[in-house]
This record gives C-alpha cells, structure tokens and sequence, in this order.
DNA sequence: CCAGGACATGTCCCTAGGGACATATGGGAG
DNA sequence: CTCCCATATGTCCCTAGGGACATGTCCTGG
C-alpha cells in the first residue's frame, strides 16, 4: 500500500497528473520505488473515489490533474506518524551473494567489478544531485529539503555497496576443506 | 524469478525439506528476501515438475527432502553468471523520508531516533554472527564463506542506514521560504 | 495413555506489480 | 497540410507475494 502514500505525498506538493507523477516515479524514485503508469492511474482512480484527492482541472489531450483534499493529506500525514514501518529490503545482488561459492572464480571477480562499477556509479549521480542542491540549484524549500535527505541516503547505500563489491574482491575464495 | 533461484542454490548446498529450506529464509535470508512457505512448497513443486530438483527421501511426518539434479545446478549457475541483475531495492523507509517536511519537527526526530536505533541493532547482530564465523565457529566452506560475504554486506548497509538517521537529524528543519 | 506442541505440508484468496497492448490528441517540423 | 512525436490515459493479463486457514504426524511430559 505505499504506492498509494507515494502518491499521496507528491500530491501533498502541489497538483500533477498521473503523467506528471508517473515521471517524476520513474525519474526520481526509480531506484527506490519504481512504479509503472498503469498502476498509478489506476490507483489516482481509487484514490479519487474514497475522497483522498480530487480532479482539479481538466487540461489539453485529456490531461486531468489532481489536487490532495485535506482528507488526504491527513491519510498521508496518518500513514507518516502512525503506520509501522515496512523495512523488508528485497536486494537480489545480495541473495545471489550467498550463491558465490556456485561460481567460477574469473565469473566471479567480473561480476563484482562490474557490481562495482555500477553502484559507484549511482553513487556518483547521487552526489551531483546533491552538490548541486548545496549549491542552492533547487532552492530551500522544504519538499527540496527532504529530498535532499533521501538523496544522501542513496548516497551512502550506494557507496556502500560499491565499497562492499571492492572488499569481496579481496575475499580469498574458499580452501575446498577436504579432497582435491 | 528469484525465489527458484534461491531455493535451487540451498539445495545446492545439500537435500534439504521445504521446512528446512522454509526456516532458512525466515531465519537468515528473512531480511533480504523474505518468502514463506506457502510460496516455497509450490515453488519446489514446480522445480520438480520441471526436473531441476527431485526427492530424494520422505522421511517421518510427511516429510519430502528434495535434491538438486544437474539441471538445476545448471540453471542456478546459469542465472548467477548469465541473467541480468535486477537491482531494484524498493526501501519504504527512504519513500518515507521524501515526505518528511510533511511531519512535526518531534515526530520526526523520534521516528529518527528509533530507525537508528534499529538499524543499528540490526547492524550489531551482524556484525556478531560475522565474528563468530571468523573465530572459525562456522568453519571454513565455501558455503559459509559466501554468507561471510553477504553477512558483510548487511553489516554495511545496516550501519550506512542507522549513520543516515543519525545524519538526519542534525539537518536543520527547512525554512518556509515565504509568507507565516 | 493422552494432551499439547513442534514438525511438516499444503490450499485458497486477495493484492501488488510488471509488461504488452490500445488509443486519443496537440504541437512542431518539413 | 500532413506526418510524426511527445503528451496523456487507460485496459488486460499474468506472476509474485502475503496472510488466513486446514491438516496430518511424531515426540514428550504429565
């Protein structure tokens, strides 16, 4: 069900259209919380019939954009402070990690760098975003703010994992404990 | 996928039941790819439709150990090394922290608080069992050298997480940039 | 001997999510 | 003026996952 709260917290930003936020899900919640268009209107739908939000204004090419009603914005605010936490991390490159004594020591060495390189990657593009919202790019509003501490959380996951792929390159493979 | 793919490399490992292989995600893998039974008994029915894993006995109280053919040792070294990594890590705490400025400045610094507290005894558990296996308590296969490595992983991005939280905190709240 | 708990396997249903496919429309380039 | 592209909204179907519920079985302690 947090689809439905992202969802909401955009909306408590200002009024967008299912275009607009299926963008900004893709653009800037990608990595965190991907979501496909087909879910987000469907849920806009929802949310609009129990009240949370409502259609603002009608645009060109069928454009409907939505506004949060109080009602909504107290679910969100709800959701925030009441409902507990999800912490589940579902990270594939790390359940294929346990599998690592499966493969072939050269197979392994380049996927690590390559796990690396991606993830230092990431990192690299969250630490622009964020040099450049220290700088003042986005200004200091308080949405801004609060990505600006999602971004930093991004920052050190990432680097995280990039440094944990360059120590498992250190790791010596396994002495095989008996025959061989 | 991954489900199949993890429960093949456990039984690469060795026959095990879909109780045990059942107790082995919720006990180790429980925070990085949770599954429950229900999912595992149909997955490893499924697996044996398809001859990637076979019983290997029925012991007492119905119980079915599978083991894995050479199919399916195939398959999981193939998914390791050829199928593409799906790094999606879909973290609700970091969708919360996009909509921070919509909390109380104390409701915020509590939920802070105790997501480092969390964090941070996650990370300490660990970095315990992490200690133990290099004390030698877990001997030295390549199985459990593999979980070393993943055990390293959790220790970093759980002690990155409770460090963010910390760092949350001493970001001053935003100030509104007109009218009040 | 019998009651309860741990072992062990399953069914069923609902929701969430992913991907393919369909369609309408306005604006700009040629 | 026309074609194409970006905008914009949706349907449909399939799989994955979560949770409730159901059942059988062995062992242990009283």
């Amino acid at each position: 069900m947090s689809l439905r709260h992202g969802l909401l917290g955009l909306l408590a930003e200002g009024p967008a259209s299912g275009y607009d936020l299926a963008r900004r899900f893709t653009e800037v919640l990608g990595s965190i919380w991907p979501a496909q268009h087909p879910k987000i209107y469907a849920e806009l739908g929802k949310l609009a019939g129990e009240g949370l939000v409502e259609v603002e204004s009608e645009g060109p090419r069928r454009r409907k954009a939505y506004r949060i009603t109080d009602a909504g914005l107290a679910e969100v605010k709800r959701w925030l402070t009441e409902v507990e936490i999800d912490h589940t991390m579902r990270l594939q490159p790390l359940l294929r990690s346990l599998f690592f004594w499966l493969m072939d020591a050269d197979d392994l060495q380049r996927h690590l760098e390559s796990e690396a390189r991606f993830y230092s990657e990431l990192a690299e593009q969250y630490r622009q975003y964020a040099a450049a919202k220290d700088r003042g790019d986005f200004g200091y509003s308080p949405q801004t703010q609060s990505m600006r501490v999602t971004v930093e959380a991004g920052i050190r996951l990432y680097s995280a994992l990039a440094e944990w792929a360059e120590w498992a390159q250190t790791v010596p493979p396994a002495k095989p404990s008996k025959d061989h």
